[in-house]
RNA sequence: GGCCCUAUCGUCUAACGGUUAGGACAUCGCCUUUUCAAGGCGGUAAUCCGGGUUCGAUUCCCGGUAGGGUCACCA
């Protein structure tokens, strides 16, 4: 059915819940272990349980893998439209004696009693062999004879997966380490339908914060609500390789590209890693450093305000603003918080301020006493010196200006007058900056708007 | 509880018998043309415990402890 050798892998999320970061990162191990290998990647949605798997959960799958820039090649494919080929199998193994029907009573309901399909146990000692782990061998007797089916048309999980392993060819097994306890019995059933075994990889889980299994309940987990929150997919692709696997360098920035060059399961971790935002909001940032201008100016108008984006200087100032955006924010999230603090909205319009702010803090004033009056007359002077300057001036013109100035006047002074009269914010960039992406006319207007204040 | 798995700084990890136990993030301090950010330099910080094996254990073996997974007519 496939060609002898090729790698074949698989990710068979079941649509019962948003693609989680735990899940995600299974995808992207197979999607590197198959990409590395020139093999191809099956897509398949485990939905046998109709009860709980829906559309929209599937939606968010398919969704996911896109924006995590996670392709595969076929599929996806429905196990809940393939029920034919469950019932063939059961069929065979039933008549080969090596599944029965029963007839039990409804474990919801006691009153009723009803067929199942138990899978007839050979008890026995299972070992195999996995890519992470190594050696593992469980003795089956206490899986006793477990249910595969509820009836004939209706198969479990374990049935399904081992024989659409089989009909689709997958060589590579490459899963969470939750299911290592399932292995042994997915191999009995293998070796009832006559499927080879795959090869197993079972990587380690993600963990919260206190070790505990990863879950809703510790913020964010769904990879959407990255995409949501100002991540981008090359960061969080990432910082999910490096969680269970490392290149053994020091490098930590890698593209998808590098890292399908380097994975390797032999430098697959065995134990839980606690996924850390911190460090997804550094690679986040790293990864921003990386991006090219216009697509970082892209990035950016999705999380401006629409106040802000009708600005009249809008599009003289945006291109100025960018650099000083992306030195301030480790995901594009964070935008809107800078607008929150006022930290944007200075650009555009005249700050507003008490006048006692323009005098710093004392620690800067190096022993040099300063009061409002001479906080006016400092930025009177300021004026002086700008005035002569040409209207397209840039930074380095104005501190060259203003700099001996400031040097005799006191530096902390006079450029925390200059930078709040600009700005109106404790914290923003230096006044020489702010200046220059102002203009000289909106700079003068601020420093007497400044003057004006003081009494 | 049975079975299985795991165990290096707070976190992610390097070391595949011999290292001052390395790096990164975080944290702390200092520096850089005032603040914040960025950047530079430096500091604090780890081999779970107990036995073996060995001239020598983070590394190999055994036991304990802790954590996780799994024991569904969920996947």
């Amino acid at each position: 059915m496939t060609e002898k050798g090729k790698v074949i892998t698989r990710f068979p999320p079941s649509p019962t819940g948003f693609l989680h970061i735990g899940r995600a990162r299974t995808a992207l191990f197979n999607y590197l272990f198959t990409r590395k290998n020139g093999g191809e990647m099956i897509f398949r949605l485990e939905d046998t349980d109709q009860a709980r798997s829906t559309k929209k959960f599937e939606d968010n799958i398919i969704e996911s893998l896109a924006w995590l820039g996670i392709s595969y090649d076929q599929g996806p494919f429905r196990q809940s439209e393939r029920t034919e080929m469950y019932k063939k199998y059961l069929k065979q193994i039933i008549d080969a004696g090596l599944a029965y029907t029963s007839i039990e009573t409804d474990p919801n309901d006691p009153k009723i009693s009803k067929e199942v399909i138990r899978f007839k146990n050979p008890n026995k000692k299972v070992q195999f062999s996995d890519l992470v782990r190594g050696e593992i061998e469980f003795d089956t007797t206490d899986l006793k004879d477990f249910v595969i089916a509820r009836n004939i048309n209706d198969p479990l999980y374990h049935f399904t997966v081992v024989v659409d392993d089989f009909e689709m060819g997958v060589t590579h097994v490459i899963r969470g380490d939750d299911h290592i306890s399932n292995t042994p019995r997915q191999i009995l059933i293998q070796e009832a339908i006559d499927a080879p075994r795959p090869i197993y990889a079972h990587i380690p889980l993600i963990l919260a914060p206190d070790r505990s299994k990863l879950s809703g309940r510790h913020g964010a987990v769904g990879v959407t609500e990255y995409r949501e929150l100002g991540y981008l997919p090359e960061a969080l692709i990432n910082y999910l390789a490096l969680l269970g696997w490392n290149p053994g360098t020091d490098k930590e920035v890698f593209t998808m590209e590098e890292l399908t060059a380097e994975f390797d399961f032999s430098a697959v971790q065995k134990g839980g890693a606690i996924f850390d935002l911190t460090k997804l909001k550094w690679l986040n940032k790293e990864h921003m450093k990386l991006m090219p201008e216009d697509k970082f100016e892209m990035e950016v108008m999705k999380y401006l305000s629409e106040e802000i984006k009708t600005e009249a200087k809008f599009s003289m100032i945006l291109p100025k603003i960018l650099p000083l955006i992306k030195e301030r924010i480790s995901t594009f999230g964070e935008i809107k918080e800078m607008a929150e603090k006022e930290e944007l909205q200075y650009f555009f319009s005249m700050p507003e301020y008490a006048p006692e702010s323009l005098l710093c803090p004392p620690k800067f004033r190096k022993d040099k006493v300063v009061d409002l009056s001479s906080i006016k007359a400092i930025l009177s002077d300021l004026k002086a010196l700008i005035e002569p300057l040409k209207e397209d001036f840039d930074q380095s013109i104005i501190k060259d200006t203003i700099w001996p100035y400031a040097e005799e006047r006191g530096r902390g002074i006079v450029l925390w007058a200059m930078r709040y009269a600009l700005s109106g914010q404790e914290k923003s960039p230096d006044p020489f900056t702010l200046a220059s992406v102002i203009g000289k006319t909106e700079t003068l207007k601020r420093l007497e708007n400044a003057i004006q204040k003081i009494k």
